[in-house]
DNA sequence: GCTTGACGTTCCAGTCACTGGAAGGTTTAT
DNA sequence: ATAAACCTTCCAGTGACTGGAACGTCAAGC
């Protein structure tokens, strides 16, 4: 199988998988005769793995760590279940971060009459922070 | 005031201050005799008007767009509320999709014995998307 | 046989918003 | 005099790609 067969098989680009390959996250590819790289379905399982990792939040770094564990016979189940719960709480916090954003986003935008004129709550709230006036 | 008081008070670093400057995002400061760059309650203004949009959420290319507005005296206030909106509506598809994998980690985490054995319910199921039985 | 187009290859540069560090100059306090 | 805490410029690195140049290969159609 060619490489953009095993992007399309494991929805990753192919510029994607030679950079994998380039940094040593996935083994070096086998090469057909005339320098292409080669893809067998063990391959494609590991690029599959990376994409689905990567999708749910995980970073190449955590990524290594994941194949590590997956090749490992002598794993030990709390180690995964640790990244997986680390990464969780992480993602909250930048949940919570992008949520906090978006209500003031909606309050300022609320604020704002949004009409043609040069009056406009949205640059005075970002001029002042919104309880500046209370303090 | 040299850079690291207005840096203290618009709670941007030196670093990122000088950054700014460089990239022409804000103009470039005066200088002291000893060639120190010096800063005025105007130059802090727009200082910690730049952070204050940077907080909520937008980039360096629109926080140039706001202090554009906020200085155009001709500006109408639904241009910097489009740019609000949008950024709203960005921002809440960032949240869903976090939101989507933050489920995801929970109910792999849950799955998982997390033990000292090597069966591991994550790696399966990053290895084999979920659904991927029931089709 | 030739051309065309879709593949594949390598390598280099750019993205974004900083951050770290080197190497040096200045100011302030002891 | 010396140390520390400032300040300056400039260069390199981050993460995870992505775009593009310049080139080789392959299959189909004429």
């Amino acid at each position: 199988m060619n490489i953009s067969a095993a992007a399309h098989q494991s929805g990753l680009s192919a510029k994607t998988i030679r950079y994998y390959e380039q940094i040593g996250l996935i083994a070096p590819a086998a090469r057909a005769e005339n320098g292409y790289r080669q893809y067998d379905s063990r391959a494609v399982d590991d690029l599959q793995f990376i994409a689905r990792a990567r999708e749910v939040g995980f970073d190449l770094q955590e990524c290594r760590q994941l194949l590590d564990l997956l090749r490992d016979p002598h794993r030990q189940s709390r180690h995964a279940q640790k990244l997986v719960l680390e990464k969780s709480r992480h993602l909250q916090q930048r949940i919570d971060q992008l949520v906090a954003m978006q209500r003031e986003l909606r309050t300022m935008a609320e604020r704002c009459r949004g009409d043609e004129g040069p009056d406009c709550a949205i640059l005075d709230d970002l001029a002042a922070p919104p309880g500046a006036h209370e303090r």
